[in-house]
DNA sequence: CACGGATCCTGATGGC
DNA sequence: TGCCATCAGGATCCGT
């Protein structure tokens, strides 16, 4: 899926757009992740005030009050536009307003709409409410996140892909940034050292804050909620370069599975 | 209760 | 317009 990079770079490119719109209409595809949560109806003739961002969910805030949760799972994009043609099979949701049509388009249908009144809400707390701090954000303390560390015995790749301490980073970030930092993935969370804490922590910043800069052009079919593709350049260090040399030292770059998910680092640059 | 594994779904790719 | 196995950006739920 789209990591914390992708998802705002899809924020950023319609949130200025669909501000103030008027929801005209909405359209249901085939289920996703979860239900919506209320009649579609109840969602025509609010505006959108804005659209945030937590984590890899986009928050559209409604008036009258209400908001709308959406996650682009692994194979989900959004794209915002008049005059769209007809849904096809893998397009999913779509709210039409008098701005433009919102519309969600999910292969694998592991992407999620859902309404909730407000951030209080039962459903919004259960699908925000644990979420780590944002990693972009200044509440991403270096003395919380090595506290946190410490607190856990889970490989440190499986402790940022959790969520808990730090939101946003995915499956490729989270192999990039370990490479930044020299830690190598398999190390247990609560083994590292302070200094490398920090270093991780810098790491996990410089990573995903590139990666917005670079217009989340990283994923092979990501494509902007204007409809630009991303430049399927892949500048990754290690993510998907499994045997090929290393950048720093040349040696292979080794894939391992973590959690049925691939692992990339270089066995030189990352020490145990 | 912290952790690891199975699970949802569809499409792309590569070996045979 | 072959078939089968494997893999893919996420995150929840369920045993142990």
């Amino acid at each position: 899926m789209p990591e914390l990079p992708e998802v705002e770079v899809t924020r950023l490119s319609f949130a200025a757009r669909i501000a103030g719109a008027q929801v005209l209409a909405v359209y249901l595809g085939k289920p996703l992740r979860w239900p919506l949560g209320c009649e579609p109806e109840r969602l025509v003739g609010r505006e959108v005030l804005r659209v945030r961002r937590r984590g890899k969910y986009l928050l559209l805030d409604l008036s009258p009050a209400g908001l709308l949760l959406i996650h682009l799972g692994m194979s989900g994009s959004v794209v915002f536009a008049h005059g769209l043609p007809p849904c096809g099979k893998h397009d999913h949701f779509e709210l039409t307003t008098s701005l433009g049509s919102l519309r969600l388009n999910d292969p694998r249908r592991f992407g999620a709409v859902v309404y909730a009144q407000d951030q209080d809400d039962f459903v919004a707390r259960k699908l925000l409410g644990r979420l780590g701090v944002e990693p972009l954000g200044d509440g991403f303390e270096l003395a919380a996140f090595a506290q946190g560390l410490k607190a856990r015995s889970s490989a440190i790749k499986q402790v940022l892909l959790g969520g808990e301490l730090v939101v946003g980073v995915g499956n490729i970030y989270a192999s990039e940034a370990l490479f930044l930092a020299g830690i190598r993935p398999t190390v247990r969370a609560s083994k590292i050292s302070k200094v490398r804490a920090a270093r991780l922590h810098a790491a996990v910043r410089q990573v995903l804050a590139e990666a917005v800069a670079k217009g989340g052009s990283t994923l092979r079919d990501f494509s902007n909620a204007q409809g630009e593709a991303g430049h399927f350049q892949l500048d990754a260090n290690v993510y998907d370069r499994a045997a090929l040399p290393c950048r720093v030292c040349e040696a292979p770059i080794r894939r391992i599975v973590q959690g049925q998910r691939s692992t990339f680092y270089c066995v030189n640059c990352q020490k145990p």
